[in-house]
DNA sequence: AAATTGACTGTGCACGTACACAGAATTAGA
DNA sequence: TCTAATTCTGTGTACGTGCACAGTCAATTT
C-alpha cells in the first residue's frame, strides 16, 4: 500500500530539498533554472497532486472575500443569496475563508460607490459583487481591475474583458421568458390571447425584464403553427391595490380572450385575488420565485407554474467559485447560468427542501 | 485576532491534558467521570468545533466503502450513478475515502447475494447498495446489520428498522406520476383521454412503475372538476417494433380521443416514430430521463416534457451521506427523495450541463 | 509486603505542507 | 583576488488533531 506522493517524494526524485519544491510550486522565485526544471519534471512524472488538507492546515494566510450586494433589510430578495453566502463561509471555515459584507442601500448609487471604495482600501483576495447600476458598476469594476482584485458577479451581468473578471453567476432571463411562453402555450387553446405582465416600476429600464419579454415574444413568433395573440401589460405601483384591480379589469374587458398571464416578477400572487374577484378563475398563471405569498396560490391551483431560480445558489456558488479560484487554483467557468426549475404544486416540496438543506458544494 | 479554539484550549480550561480531551471526544474510554465532565463542560462553554482539516490529516485510518449496484455494462442506467460515485470519491480523496465496487449482473439474484457475501468478508465502514431484489435484498441487509455494517440504499427502497440503515436516496415514483398527470391535464382538453403506458417487462411487478401509475390515477381522481378518461397500456418487448406499432395503433383506434400519453419509463422515444407513422402528431407526450434517444424528439417538440431524476446524484449523494455519517458524525436524513425536474427543450441545457459539471457536494 | 492488574493520565511524534531562517553558492564590484 | 551583495538551497518548526506509548496511582492478587 504505497501512500500518495508528496513534495518530499518530488524533492527526492529531483535531487533537491522540499524547500525548493515548495518555491517552485508557489512561484516564490529564487530557484535556479536547472533546479526548477528538474522539479517540474519530477512533478509531472510522479503526477503530483497537492494535498489540500495539509496545505490548508499549514497555510497561515486567510482568504478574505468582500461581498458588495444590496442590503437584505431593504429588499427581501437578497436574503436568500446572503444565506447562501453564509453557508459557503461556514463550510469553508477550516480553509480559512473569511467574508465581509458591504451592503448598499437599494437604488442608492452613491452608497454603492462608497461601499466599493471601502473595499478597495482594505486588502481582499476577491470580491463578490452584484453591480446593479450600469455606470457605477463599470466604474467600480474598473477600479478592481486596476488594483488587480479579482471579482465574481452575481445576479447582474456587466460584460468586461479583464483577467480579473472571474465569473458571472445568475439567472438566464431570456430563457425564462421562453419557458413561460412554452408553458402557457401548452395550456391555452389556439386563437387565444396570452398576456405578459410586468409588475415593477420602470420595467422598460430593467434589463432582466425586457430579456424575459424578448424570450416570451420570440417563442410565439418562432411557433407560427398556432395563432396566439400576445398582450403586453405593465403596472408599476403594486401597493395601489385598486389601481391594479382596475388596470387588470380593463385589460380583460379589452381582450376577453386572455387565457394565460405571465407575470415577469415574483408578484404573481397579487393577480390571484383580482382574477378571483373578476370571476376569471380559468386563466392560467405563470410567475416567478418560491416566495411565501406565491406558495398558497400554487397549492390552491390558482398559480399553475412558478419558475424558480434558486437565489440562494447565486450566493453560495459565488463564494465557492472564488474558493475554487483562489485556493484550489481551478479553472472556473466565466458564465454560469442557474437552472430554471419548473415548479408546480406536485414537485414544490423538493425545491423548498433544497432551500432548507445544508448542502455544501466544494471543490 | 484570536484563533479558533482547539483541543488544547479545552485541555487547559478543563485542567487535563489534550490526550484526555481526545479520549472524551472519541469515546475511547479510560476517562474518569470527573475528568469527563470537566472536559464536556469546557467543550460546551468554549463551543468547540473540531477542525476537520487537521483531523483528516492526522488520522491514519482510511474510510472504506463498498458499493453493491448493478453492472453498468449490462444496464446503461447505472453508468450515471457510478459516475456520481466516482466524482464523490475523487473529491473526498484527501479525506481518505476509498471505494470498492461490487457490481452484480442485472437480474441475477445469485450473483447479487454472492457479491454481498464478498463484502461481508472484507472490512468496510459502510456499504452503498441498490437492493434490487426484495427477498435477497432483505437477506443481505440483515447480514449487514448483524455485522454492524451501516448501509445506504439508493434507487430501490427496502424499509427496515435498524440503526444501521442510514438512508435511502432515490426517486419519488408516486409523485412523478402525479406530476406527469398534471402536465398532461394542463395540455389536453376536457373530455379527452389520457394514456399511461408501461414499456417494460413485468411492469405489474415493478414497484416504481405501479407507484407511478398510482400517482397518475390519483391526480385525476382527485381532480373531479375536469372529466378525463384514463387508459392503461402495457407492452413488454420493446425490441418487437412491429408488435409495438400494432399495439399502439389498435389502442388509438379503440380510443380515438387520446390526446396525451405518459410513458412511465425512459422509452418514450420509441413511441415518437410510431405516432408519426400513424399521423397522430398532436398527441402530447411525457416521458422520463434525459437519455440521448429522448433528446432529439424533445428538441423537435415531439416529446413535450421529460421528467428528470438526475441519476448521477443518487450515487454522489449516497457517498457524500456516508461521508457525513462516518467522518463528520453528522445526522443524515433517512429518506432523501431527489428533485423531480420538469425538463423541456427550453431548459434542458441546464440539466445537461449539470450532468457534465464537476460539482461536489460536501458536508 | 511485593507483585500484578487495571483504570486513568500526560507526553510527544506523526500527518503533508507552508514558511522562516540560516547557510552555501554564485555573482558583482573593487 | 578579495569582499560584499545577491541568489540560491536546505533545515527545521508550526498548523491542530490522532494515536502510540509510557507513566502514575489505587485496587487486587500472590
Amino acid at each position: 500500500m504505497k501512500s500518495r506522493i508528496g513534495i518530499k517524494d518530488i524533492a527526492l526524485k529531483a535531487g533537491v530539498s522540499k524547500g525548493t519544491v515548495d518555491r517552485v510550486l508557489h512561484n516564490r522565485g529564487n530557484v535556479s533554472p536547472g533546479a526548477r526544471a528538474k522539479v517540474i519534471a519530477a512533478m509531472k512524472e510522479l503526477d503530483y497532486q497537492p494535498n489540500i488538507i495539509a496545505s490548508a492546515l499549514a497555510s497561515k494566510k486567510s482568504w478574505k472575500i468582500a461581498v458588495l450586494i444590496p442590503d437584505s433589510q431593504k429588499d427581501p430578495f437578497w436574503e436568500q443569496p446572503k444565506i447562501g453566502i453564509l453557508k459557503a463561509e461556514k463550510s469553508l471555515r477550516d480553509y480559512k475563508v473569511v467574508i465581509d459584507f458591504y451592503p448598499f442601500r437599494d437604488a442608492d448609487r452613491e452608497h454603492f460607490l462608497q461601499q466599493g471604495e471601502e473595499i478597495l482600501e482594505k486588502e481582499y483576495h476577491a470580491v463578490l459583487i452584484s453591480p446593479s447600476f450600469f455606470k457605477e458598476g463599470q466604474t467600480i469594476l474598473k477600479k478592481f481591475e486596476e488594483q488587480k482584485l479579482p471579482y465574481i458577479q452575481i445576479n447582474t451581468f456587466l460584460n468586461r474583458e479583464s483577467e480579473y473578471f472571474l465569473a458571472y453567476i445568475g439567472q438566464d432571463s431570456y430563457t425564462s421568458g421562453l419557458l413561460a411562453a412554452k408553458l402557457l402555450n401548452f395550456g391555452i387553446n389556439e386563437g387565444a390571447c396570452a398576456m405578459i405582465l410586468h409588475l415593477e416600476k420602470e420595467a422598460y429600464n430593467a434589463k432582466h425584464l425586457t430579456d424575459k419579454e424578448k424570450g416570451f415574444n420570440d417563442f410565439f413568433s418562432h411557433n407560427k403553427k398556432r395563432k396566439i395573440e400576445i398582450i403586453r401589460g405593465s403596472f408599476g405601483d403594486i401597493f395601489d391595490k385598486n389601481g391594479l384591480h382596475k388596470y387588470i379589469e380593463e385589460m380583460l374587458i379589452e381582450h376577453p380572450n386572455i387565457q394565460g398571464i405571465f407575470v415577469t416578477t415574483s408578484k404573481a400572487f397579487h393577480i390571484v385575488s383580482i382574477l378571483k374577484e373578476l370571476g376569471k378563475t380559468d386563466i392560467k398563471l405563470v410567475g416567478f420565485d418560491l416566495i411565501e405569498e406565491n406558495l398558497a396560490p400554487l397549492y390552491d391551483d390558482k398559480i399553475h407554474f412558478l419558475i424558480n431560480q434558486n437565489p440562494q445558489k447565486q450566493g453560495f456558488l459565488g463564494i465557492m467559485n472564488a474558493f475554487n479560484h483562489l485556493v484550489l487554483k481551478k479553472e472556473i467557468k466565466h458564465v454560469q447560468l442557474l437552472p430554471l426549475d419548473v415548479v408546480m404544486k406536485e414537485n414544490v416540496q423538493y425545491y423548498l427542501e433544497e432551500k432548507a438543506k445544508e448542502l455544501h458544494l466544494v471543490f
